[in-house]
DNA sequence: TTAGTCATGGGATTTTTTCCTGAACTTAAA
DNA sequence: TTTAAGTTCAGGAAAAAATCCCATGACTAA
C-alpha cells in the first residue's frame, strides 16, 4: 500500500480509543487518526477531514452506533464504515449492514484482523468477519428475516408474547386475556420456537431490544432512589 | 518510578487487549505486559509471573470477572487488580471491591486517569474513578444500598442473576458456573424471593433497568421506522 | 369445496422448580 | 476456643410448569 490509511474513530470509550490508535500506529500504514466520542462529532469530523475509513463502536450515548452510520451514509454515501463491536448477534451485523456499514467485525478478534478488514473497507471493498458472514448467509437464505421473528408470531401469539415480556406469569396472562392457563402454555411454546429462544428472559431481552416494551425509562430507577 | 511496571491484562476481545498493551508501552514506565483471555488463563499466568498489576475487564455476558477476582485473590490476597469496564453503575463497582479488586476505572476515562490508577494500584494503593468514589460514599451513606434488592443477593446469587438475565438457561447457569444444576435451580429460588419477582423476564427487566445488562443503545429501533 | 391457518384446550408425559434437609466451610463475635 | 451466623453446595420428594400430541370449531383464501 503507497498512500497511508486516515482513520476516524468512533467510540466513547476513551482508553479503548487510545488503545487503538496505539496500535493502527504502529502498523506503519495509518496515516491521521482522528477520534470521536460520539455520532455528533463523527459527523462534523468526516465531513472536515474525509478520512479513508471510521472505525465505529456500536454502543455510544446520545446518537446510538446504527442512527450514526445512516448519517454518515447520508451525506457520504461512499462513507467507508467499518463497524468494531463486541456484540456477535447476527442482529446487529444485519442492521449494521443495512444502514450501510462496509465491514463488521467483533473485539473478540486477533488484532491481525482488525488491520485486514481496514485494508480492505479503505479501499472501498467489504469485509464482514469470516464466521458471522457465514452465519449471515445461511440466516438470509433461509428466509426469515433475523429481526422480523416477532412479525411471524400470530395475533394471539403476540398478545402472550407482550403480556409475558412485561413480567407476568403464564397463569397472570392466561387470566388477563381470558384464556386457559394450557392455552397460554402452548402458545408460549410455540412463540419460543419462532423466536428460537430458551427462556423468558430472553424473551423479556428481545423485547426490549425491539423497543416493543414501553420501557421504564432510564430514570425511573433514579427517581426511586430519592 | 524507578523499577518498571509488570502488567497482566484480562480481557477476553484480543483487539482490546492489544490497544492496550500499545498504549501502556507508550508510557514507558510498563515492563513485561502478559495477556489473558479468560480466568483461568489469568490465574496460571499470575502465578507463573507475578505481575505488579492484574487490569482486567469485567466483561459482562460471560461474567468471568467477579469470579476471576475472587480466584486471584484467593490464591494471593495482596494481588492487585484494577478493573477497567465499560460499566459506571455502582453495582459493579460495589462488587468489584468487595470480591477483592483495589482499583475501579472505567473505560469512558482519559487514557491518562488509566495510567494513574495503573502506578497506584500497582504500587499497592487503591484507586476509584472519582466520581464513581462519590456516588459511592453517598450511596453507602444513604443507607438504603444501590439497588437494595440486588445488593442483598449474595455473590454466588449474584452470579447466577447475571447469567440468567442474559438469557441463559437454568442447566446453561450450572454448566457455566461448574455447578449442579440443583443448586442454581435453589438459587435461582432465592433471588426471585429476595427480589420479590415470580418470573425470569422479570428478572432481565430488572436488570434491564439497574443497568446491569447493556441492551441494544435506545435509539436502535429508530431504525426499525423507516 | 378444499386446504390452510388460527385459537382454543385436554391428556399424558417430561422437565423444571420448589421446599426441606444437611454437610462443609468461612468469618466474626463471645 | 467455642459459638453462632452466613454462604455455598447439593440430594430427595413433591408440586408446578412446560412440552408434545391431538382434536375441535372458526375463519379465510384459492
Amino acid at each position: 500500500m503507497t498512500t497511508k490509511i486516515d482513520v476516524l474513530l468512533v467510540d466513547d470509550h476513551a482508553v479503548v480509543r487510545a488503545g487503538y490508535k496505539a496500535y493502527l500506529s504502529l502498523s506503519g500504514h495509518v496515516g491521521m487518526i482522528y477520534e470521536a466520542e460520539r455520532g455528533e462529532s463523527a459527523c462534523q469530523l468526516y465531513s472536515q477531514h474525509q478520512p479513508n475509513i471510521v472505525i465505529m463502536d456500536l454502543s455510544m450515548p446520545g446518537l446510538g452506533g446504527f442512527e450514526s452510520i445512516r448519517r454518515l451514509i447520508s451525506r457520504d454515501p461512499h462513507c467507508n464504515i467499518l463497524v468494531s463491536s463486541i456484540h456477535n448477534e447476527l442482529v446487529y451485523v444485519s442492521r449494521a449492514i443495512k444502514a450501510g456499514a462496509k465491514g463488521y467485525i467483533t473485539k473478540n478478534n486477533s488484532p491481525e484482523i482488525l488491520l485486514t478488514a481496514v485494508y480492505q473497507v479503505a479501499s472501498g471493498n467489504t469485509f464482514v468477519e469470516p464466521s458471522l458472514a457465514q452465519q449471515l448467509a445461511v440466516n438470509v437464505l433461509s428466509e426469515r428475516g433475523i429481526a422480523n421473528q416477532i412479525e411471524e408470531l400470530s395475533p394471539r401469539e403476540f398478545d402472550v408474547f407482550c403480556l409475558l415480556a412485561n413480567g407476568m406469569t403464564t397463569r397472570g396472562a392466561a387470566e388477563k386475556l381470558c384464556l386457559s392457563y394450557k392455552t397460554v402454555c402452548n402458545h408460549t411454546t410455540v412463540i419460543k420456537e419462532k423466536l428460537g429462544i430458551k427462556t423468558l428472559a430472553e424473551l423479556a431481552l428481545v423485547a426490549t431490544r425491539e423497543g416493543i416494551l414501553e420501557t421504564l425509562d432510564r430514570n425511573s430507577f433514579a427517581m426511586l432512589e430519592k
